[in-house]
DNA sequence: ATTTTGTATATTGTATACAATATACACTTC
DNA sequence: GAAGTGTATATTGTATACAATATACAAAAT
């Protein structure tokens, strides 16, 4: 049986995957110092695949990068993020608006399923699944707005910054907060239901996107 | 005299300027390969700073990469370009619309300005002032929107992708075309002064940003 | 005690070497 | 003649070496 075309894997992927997991897990910290040697002797791999991989990580907004004095783990600070977050609502409500004449009957039931799942995970305080179906969720649109650099796009958005955010950490609030995204959710399918494009589009970036603890697409 | 901070030039970064000056001006042209060896020659510079350059013209979407095949320039299919054209209209959009409350009297005259000179370059078929005179307009309020990430990444999808872009060899019918365009402009600087957000957004994504002939930002 | 200077050490930037893989092209085979 | 095979050559991926620069820290000066 054929497993499909081989993918080539360099020690320079290799490297970038480890880097880029090391971040998001947490295990590298915002403004923590990128030791070149020391991935090496981690990978045992050479200087050459680790600057390679870091030259594209920081590239793609994981690291930062000062000449001569190497990488640090880019801090995102609340104003950056803020007009991140302003640009993924944009693009989002755009991918909304273009996925309207191809939305199927049966994308509304995912997306209603979604919502209700969503609400479960919410009342059992499963924020980890509640990140999971709201992501859900919005791609059941932006795989139908055919455009796929938009959609490479604000996968890239999420990558670079939005990993970075997390919740707060007063449940109380959050639980408010999420029922509240969760409504946004219900509206948002109701409007794409009516295939109201403009309003669909300038709900998600003026309400949905303009949020105090941001979600993850 | 302090000429300001020294900026540090690498060779990486000469070897990135000297390609994508070379893509710009068309003296590589898409689809073409790049050998490495030739630019170390040509540059009298080694390998290593030559690859780091082109996996950055990679990341940047100027160059095509195939592992163990290496770097073609990038073709950019009309399928792209009009994805691409669909974002740049969302985000240009969204600058118009968070530039409306900062947007001064200054700035109004200025575009007013700008779409007189356009109409001057138009009529003396001196397209190359069209494209720099329409992009100090749309610059006026890209500078007010108060997003700088916004901004950048505008300019890094017009580095990308806008650059590639030409106008057709029918001057009969680029002219009507850049005459709508300008018109387009006239109506933009209108909204704006009525202080129309949405009306504006939609506007430049859904009427001004879908074109045959494409402009720069 | 604080700042400045000097020097050792660490880290980055670049060049080069070599192994792994792809490409080109002559040579078969059908 | 078209398609396939084998081998020489070119190109890419990675390791290593060394020079240029930055950092750390001790000694000297204020």
């Amino acid at each position: 049986m054929n497993k499909g075309p081989m993918i080539y894997h360099s020690l320079k992927d290799h490297v970038y995957n480890y880097i880029a997991s090391q971040i998001q897990e947490g295990t590298l910290l915002p403004n923590d110092k990128i030791n070149e040697a020391s991935i090496c002797s981690q990978l045992n791999v050479s200087r050459t695949p680790v600057r390679e991989a870091l030259i594209k990580l920081a590239s793609d907004n994981l690291l930062e990068y000062r000449p001569r004095r190497g990488f640090t783990v880019k801090k995102i600070d609340t104003q950056k993020k803020l007009e991140v977050f302003e640009i993924v609502g944009a693009l989002d409500g755009l991918a909304a608006a273009l996925s309207i004449d191809h939305l199927t009957e049966e994308d509304f039931t995912k997306m209603d399923e979604l919502i209700k799942k969503i609400d479960v995970s919410i009342e059992l305080e499963n924020y980890q699944d509640y990140q999971k179906y709201q992501t859900y969720f919005h791609r059941v649109y932006l795989n139908r707005c055919g455009n796929v650099t938009l959609k490479e796009q604000l996968m890239s958005l999420q990558d670079g910054f939005i990993r970075q955010t997390y919740f707060s950490d007063d449940n109380k609030e959050l639980y408010a907060i999420l029922h509240v995204m969760n409504e946004h959710h219900r509206h948002i399918l109701k409007l794409l239901q009516q295939k109201k494009k403009a309003d669909v589009q300038l709900y998600l970036q003026n309400v949905h996107w303009k949020i105090e603890y941001p979600e993850m697409i």
